[in-house]
DNA sequence: TCCTTTATATTACTCCGACATATTAGTTTG
DNA sequence: CAAACTAATATGTCGGAGTAATATAAAGGA
């Protein structure tokens, strides 16, 4: 009944932070919706499909701890009815989410959500969903212990194998960083290809995989920074040294300078959630 | 047509190492199969479901070069035929190997492989289906390489900031290791648990999270060196020295101790191999 | 009394066939 | 020759029917 989807008659965009605050539900089951049939309807941007709109949604919901591991989800006509979706974009949504470990289906017993160690937050998709909402001092930090120490440590690799070709993107990046501020996109795009410029010289696939999910957290930290203050320092002086290090060869110098950068860059995140 | 599917009418469980070798048809849409009609079905085993098996295939397929980045599956409906599976099956499969990062669809251009480098190489899953075939040395020397980095800097964290709970579990896990050798499950299970603790000991959700990825590749490697010849050393005093280091706090001991252990492995695994 | 076995109910899993939507490619028109 | 329009095609979404698996409860045997 009214399941007017397509037809995008009208702006259907609800809101997405409604109601579905089962904060006087704490039992188990999930996913209920106490109003009538007035669908929350979590509708998606152009280009994403339902199912991704909705895996969203979801995985928001769990990172940001509605629910809770070891909550069970209402079952899937109750919940994709209670979302105005078909049975099949939930599955195809829920099957993302299993995909990513954060909840797992069984028959009879239904889908509930994994402990967090099960959950791979360097999944991309996850670490976006985490700071969807407010990000979570703890994890940030987390991450950039992480970043802390693999850094440092690929730029040592990086400057024992670069080559030309390294060095040029590597070059190429600093001079976009310089011509755009860490205020805009393409500042940021630049920030983000010089790390990868670093990781790839690395010629470790592992490290570049690495670097993606990193890449994405810092570049989530980074707005952040922005949000709260006007840029506190100019970062290219921090980067034109680690290059200047990698370009040498200098395995000591690299890392010692990319440590720097690195702790400075949690310096200033650390000042700007904590403030 | 005689899509017979439930009732399980004769059983049905065909062979799993079938055709779909399309070496022949080196173009670009892959997937087709050149027999008639008997499907190829790669069936599963208890607990696993269908479109878990149908992505353990084509996940397999894909990391083990089989489609190649940038080929085009043939479309679901015909895609989906030839496995001998619904649409619905297929495309929950196609969902998790989406979510991986292995492929992407697109309405009318179809569904096809990306690049390597958009592929989540630490998942668990994805580590799992690479080191199902013949695992790429290359790959095995990046992972050890970042075992390298990540493990010595958690086990100097690990020495600032373990509590009892923590060296209960590696002393735990050390008695486990003793009892049963790593030509055992148990074994292997035994020295996952000692890293684990010590990658728990650190506080640090990230590294925790890496340590289930790389434990997991660590794991298959193990399998490998055990494949080859006996077990050439007694890792167990090499694990007794971090444990002393990192009891001790001692910080600078417990890094290099652990430096020592990983190095030590990465020379056990790299002559297994190239041996 | 306790453990094992069987029955049952609930839930996810699979299948199917139709329609909607988005994107590319070809066609027409200015 | 270029831009807008039309058509073809593959993915996306839908709803409903039926199957398989499993946790819980009940019955039986030690």
């Amino acid at each position: 009944m009214l399941k007017v989807v397509g037809k995008d008659g009208g702006g259907e965009v609800r809101s997405m932070n409604d109601s579905m605050t089962n904060g006087d539900a704490p039992p188990e089951t999930v996913g209920e919706m106490g109003s009538d049939e007035a669908a929350p309807k979590a509708r998606r941007g152009t280009g994403r499909r339902l199912h991704g709109a909705i895996a969203h949604k979801l995985g928001a919901a769990i990172v940001s701890g509605e629910y809770r591991p070891g909550d069970t989800l209402s079952g899937e006509v109750a919940f994709s009815e209670a979302l105005d979706v078909s049975r099949s974009a939930y599955r195809e949504a829920v099957q993302v989410l299993s995909a990513k470990g954060l909840v797992e289906s069984r028959p009879k017993t239904g889908t509930r959500v994994l402990p967090r160690s099960r959950w791979n937050l360097l999944d991309p998709d996850v670490l976006a969903w985490a700071f969807s909402g407010e990000p979570d001092i703890h994890f940030v930090r987390s991450l950039f212990e992480l970043r802390a120490i693999v850094e440092p440590a690929a730029a040592r690799l990086a400057a024992e194998r670069r080559d030309k070709t390294d060095l040029k993107d590597m070059r190429d990046a600093l001079g976009a960083m310089r011509r755009h501020t860490l205020a805009t996109d393409a500042g940021r795009a630049a920030d983000r290809d010089f790390h990868n410029a670093v990781l790839s010289a690395t010629r470790n696939d592992a490290l570049v995989v690495l670097s993606a999910s990193i890449g994405a957290a810092v570049a989530w930290t980074t707005q952040f920074k922005q949000r709260s203050r006007a840029l506190p320092r100019n970062p290219v002086p921090d980067h034109v040294k680690v290059y200047d290090a990698i370009a040498a060869g200098d395995v000591e110098a690299a890392g010692e300078a990319m440590r720097l950068l690195v702790d400075l860059a949690l310096e200033d995140t650390r000042s700007a959630m904590e403030g």
